[in-house]
DNA sequence: CGACCGATTGAAGACACTCAAGATGCGTGG
DNA sequence: CCACGCATCTTGAGTGTCTTCAATCGGTCG
């Protein structure tokens, strides 16, 4: 990354947090403006990746927490026996990384699913900043708390001993997501392959492909390929819940 | 709780904290000693509860977190259609209701497994302590990022497709849990049902049951209702990552 | 001791997995 | 532009595991 930008680069990449998009999202919602510019200066610098780019493994050293901008990520572990398990997708506005908080090193790998981008936050000026800034700390918390409650929903999904529930229930999870960032909640571009989600849900490949079938059948959806096109919200929440 | 308590009893309340054997674990961890006594005062209370007991309800306005100080608690979610998913079991040292930091009420409910007590921590003021005493506010920031960490062990073990090496992991977790306490690896006392742990596994408890029948035959582990003797521990780790 | 709750055991069936083949889409290069 | 190869997804047939339904056993408490 070159240091020597025009003064209008410099420009921009100041203040990005005003302008943007997911400000209502991410950590400057409800922050004065001087706090915001206060965020702004903290963040270290926005990385772009491309699909399949890893933004931090398992193992290596915590230094910062990423919040997404654009695109899609998954998160995911590997056991000691080699057993992959994909603990999450994430979207824009949200942060990666809160699992490392507790030690010294990333308890998981985070992958691009497609062309991404994510804004670095240095934790240690993160953690000085929330201690001047009331209201930030308190809005921190607050997504802290939202991706517990996001792996209270994965687990609850999993829970499910009908697949298709689970598939149900994710695609109305995902649906949701989507029109929190404004984007329709009836047309979904999956980003992750069958194989990801069907570790993400607990299935092999080949059963999330029949239930996508199964589900089209019957008139819930519209699959091609990646394409998700959901026809009767209500009877697929209904699904869900078995 | 009547509050005219002699002066020994008033002593007892105060300096809790610098006396508990969970100190290590629990929000005074590294703390200095006077911030530790700043801690001691913030507990509100500490409370009893009998096997059964609802420390708090999903829905129910959100005031403080609790810390587990004796006994054993579960925590679950019932969704919309009425389906029932434990989400975790906690122990000693734990702090519960970290769900509800993102709202203004508790997304799921706590409940004890065996007679057990807690220290409330009011979270407006765990906010304002936190804000003046650095090492409390990362400590506490550890606390919530092992609690997504054992969500995500939850989530891993949730995504084994064979139920064995799902009750083989939980087995395994609670004895690490246990060790951590400072009780006996190999002697688990289970203060949960079979019903319990079958929806936190996602089976059914008949399947559990057999189960336990299978473990046991195989010489890895001895059951007796709810007493469990491990014997094999390399091979319940190794049956854990299929 | 009898009633009740929790746990175990048994038999039958359903559902998801495994293994295998085929289809579809995409990028590359001729 | 089409042919080719590769990756991803779909579809099929058969098997195995977990679930379902039901009965029994064991422990606890009135």
């Amino acid at each position: 990354m070159p240091v020597t930008n025009t003064a209008v680069d410099l420009e921009q990449v100041r203040r990005q947090c005003a302008r943007c998009d997911l400000r209502e999202l991410c950590l400057p919602a409800g922050l004065e403006s001087a706090d915001v510019d206060r965020v702004d200066q903290m963040v270290a610098d926005r990385t772009n990746l491309a699909a399949g780019d890893t933004l931090y493994h398992a193992g290596s050293p915590f230094r910062a927490l990423y919040v997404i901008k654009t695109g899609a990520f998954k998160a995911q572990t590997v056991s000691e026996g080699g057993e992959l398990q994909i603990l999450g997708f994430h979207l824009p506005g949200e942060i990666m990384g809160f699992d490392a908080l507790a030690g010294e090193r990333h308890q998981c790998s985070a992958e691009a699913l497609e062309v991404s981008s994510v804004c670095r936050l240095p934790y240690a000026e993160l953690e000085r900043i929330c201690a001047t800034v009331p209201g930030l700390q308190r809005q921190f918390m607050r997504l802290v708390s939202r991706e517990i409650g996001d792996d209270h929903d994965h687990m609850a999904m999993m829970g499910r001993n009908q697949a298709i529930s689970r598939l149900a229930l994710f695609l109305h999870n995902l649906s949701k997501r989507q029109s929190r960032l404004g984007r329709s909640s009836d047309h979904l571009t999956l980003s992750m392959s069958r194989a990801d989600l069907a570790n993400y849900l607990g299935l092999v490949l080949e059963t999330v492909s029949r239930l996508f079938g199964r589900l089209q059948e019957m008139g819930l959806i519209e699959v091609r390929r990646r394409e998700v096109k959901i026809l009767d919200m209500a009877s697929l929440k209904e699904l869900g819940d078995n």
